[in-house]
DNA sequence: GTCTATACGAAGATAGAC
DNA sequence: GTCTATCTTCGTATAGAC
């Protein structure tokens, strides 16, 4: 809301997703996350009265969010475009931090919710998830790939993406990720040759 | 190694692949493994004095070489056999848990090993992947799949099939694994129909 | 060789001082 | 409204009794 520099609420958000992305989300501690925002403990629990569910459910939505909004924009010059752009932003996080950061969602998305209810932190990490498959498939159906197809690869280009950041990470090379981005471009390709 | 009922040593191991794919890593308590074993926790450090790490390499290796078993008699039909039985275990697992386990080799995969060097559970979940990998590509190769094509294909599946188990927990459907195997079924399909 | 008891730190959460 | 201090529980790990 300020001009340039975040709001501590902010902050702390912002450290939590990156947080998450490295540890996942048991060794990710409310504590440390607030110390990497210059925030005191008692703020974090201020700001997100609900404690651990809604800060990790908020920032997965952010970093949901922004990388929406980066292939919306890539989604523009076309399916093609669309999927180069999202594997390079995966490509680039796993690489730029020498293979130590991964996908914020995926992390929450493989912990069992501790209450019989579903936890909102993983309610989020689905709707990201379908989130970016809805953008991939309504640019395939623009581009002429029938509907059904158009879900299917979708789907396909997410779980790929997600599975293969977290081989890379394992095997600290891109080999996966690179033999992912070859195999769907054809894909790709192959849908909406007949535009 | 006793006829039919598991050592106290095997029970700990089976245990923690279970906590840890439902859980994840940091959940998954040397504290709380041991009694759902039946063991006093000293027991533990008996087994394994390395600590955490050295169980969880055992767990990773021993739920890896199930799912390769599995995997390997499978392929003697056949790559689509192969494929087809392969997302059958994955399937089985998310749903007969009611969406709640998933792959401890992806939970092991995505947390930051918290010293300089790498962590031998780490390691071992980088073998399991290029294990699983290597089984599905000699299987393409063997069928008349090009080499480069092989590889390539063969990391598409075990990724997109890890990513399809943890999207499929957050949104409690078996949507996008059943958008995932009509893709992959098809394109090992054409990869192997020169045969 | 197996296990009880414990050390020590850090987690989530809150009460209540400023 | 913001933060300090603290409660309670649980984590890894070990010392040393049987």
């Amino acid at each position: 809301m300020s001009e340039n520099e975040l709001s501590a609420r902010e902050r702390i958000v912002v450290g939590a997703a990156d947080m998450l992305s490295r540890r996942g989300l048991n060794a990710t501690s409310i504590r440390e996350t607030a110390k990497h925002a210059g925030a005191p403990l008692g703020s974090t629990y201020h700001y997100f009265p609900d404690g651990k569910g809604q800060l990790t459910a908020e920032a997965v939505r952010y970093a949901g969010d922004r990388v929406a909004k980066g292939l919306r924009r890539a989604l523009r010059q076309g399916p093609e475009a669309g999927l180069r752009a999202y594997l390079n932003v995966w490509r680039s996080i796993v690489v730029d931090s020498d293979y130590r950061v991964g996908c914020p969602v995926l992390a929450v998305a493989i912990e069992e919710p501790e209450a019989e209810e579903r936890s909102v932190a993983l309610q989020a990490a689905a709707e990201v998830f379908d989130t970016w498959q809805d953008l991939l498939a309504a640019s395939l159906r623009e581009h002429g790939t029938p509907p059904e197809q158009a879900a299917q690869l979708a789907a396909l280009v997410v779980a790929a993406a997600e599975g293969a950041v977290a081989m890379c990470r394992a095997q600290r090379t891109t080999a996966v990720l690179d033999a992912v981005e070859a195999q769907l471009n054809a894909l790709v390709r192959a849908a909406t040759e007949g535009r």
